[in-house]
DNA sequence: CTTGATTTTGGAAAAAAATGGATTATATTG
DNA sequence: CAATATAATCCATTTTTTTCCAAAATCAAG
């Protein structure tokens, strides 16, 4: 069975209180009830389970091994700590999105309604308007592409 | 489970006493009431357990070993001491910042909004603006970032 | 060395925020 | 269309944060 698939639209209430659906929460709980918020560049959450996201970090940690003694050691330690921040998903099936992580993805203050995308290895929590933007550039992107592909083709 | 990681958003009081979170306080007990302020060149106070700094100012050492004997030695020596205080957090989970430090992190007299930044070996203390201003820079290095790799998937 | 003033520290009370749970509404399935 | 399952809102409780006050310590002047 695939995990961590499709596409949910729901809520995040005032508190920045999420309810996974659950498919995921299965997902989820097959991996322990520990997981992991990651603020993504692309401007949205991620959640990992733990386990998933520590072996994420370690295939980057490989390359930056040079600790806080520097500008650029500093920054990397910066960037992996500030925006991330382990949870558990509650008794009732929720994960609750700190202030800034929130800010981060562009929820206001106030319940709002939020896209939580699936990508196989957890998923993504996006507000409807970034989602909407990322999808049409991704579109653009897979445009660009097959020109390319179609060309090549012919240019052997 | 991640240790010092996330955002808190809080307040230093006017005698420069600043409130860990409980979570931040669980992480630095865990490796001893001792901590170290440091001053960060660039503009803010890191917090540390004591046994961490002293593992990143030996290595500092290593790569650096002149001493006194020099203008640049005597500068690193400067730096290390005059920048540098132990210190114990409280009963009631709290440190408190000197007057030097609460300077050189932009924080005025008077009790101030702030911002604890986990960097996963410690904390960083920043003021609200002074840590916009290092997130827009995080950005936009991560957008260039960001199109240089969907350029390079084209370029094949 | 003593007295008075100022700063620093610890603690407690009040305010704010987060949490858990339950009820109501909405959607889905048969 | 009814029954069930899922989602969202609301409210009470607990926890956390902040502000304020009193005690202790430090410093300066006489």
């Amino acid at each position: 069975m695939l995990t961590f698939c499709g596409i949910d639209y729901c809520s995040m209430d005032s508190n920045g209180r999420v309810k996974l659906s659950p498919k995921n929460l299965e997902d989820f709980t097959s991996k322990g009830t520990d997981i992991v918020l990651y603020c993504l560049p692309e401007g949205a959450v991620a959640v990992y389970p733990e386990e998933t996201y520590l072996k994420i970090r370690q295939e980057r940690e490989v390359t930056e091994n040079r600790a806080a003694g520097s500008f650029l050691g500093r920054q990397m330690l910066r960037r992996s700590g500030a925006w991330s921040q382990s949870q558990r998903i509650t008794a009732q099936g929720r994960i609750t999105i700190p202030q800034a992580f929130r800010e981060h993805a562009g929820f206001g203050s106030g319940s709002h309604k939020m896209v939580i995308v699936g990508v196989e290895i957890g998923v993504e929590l996006w507000t409807v308007e970034r989602w909407e933007a990322e999808r049409r550039r991704m579109e653009e992107h897979d445009n660009l592409k097959r020109e390319q592909e179609m060309q090549s083709d012919l240019n052997f």
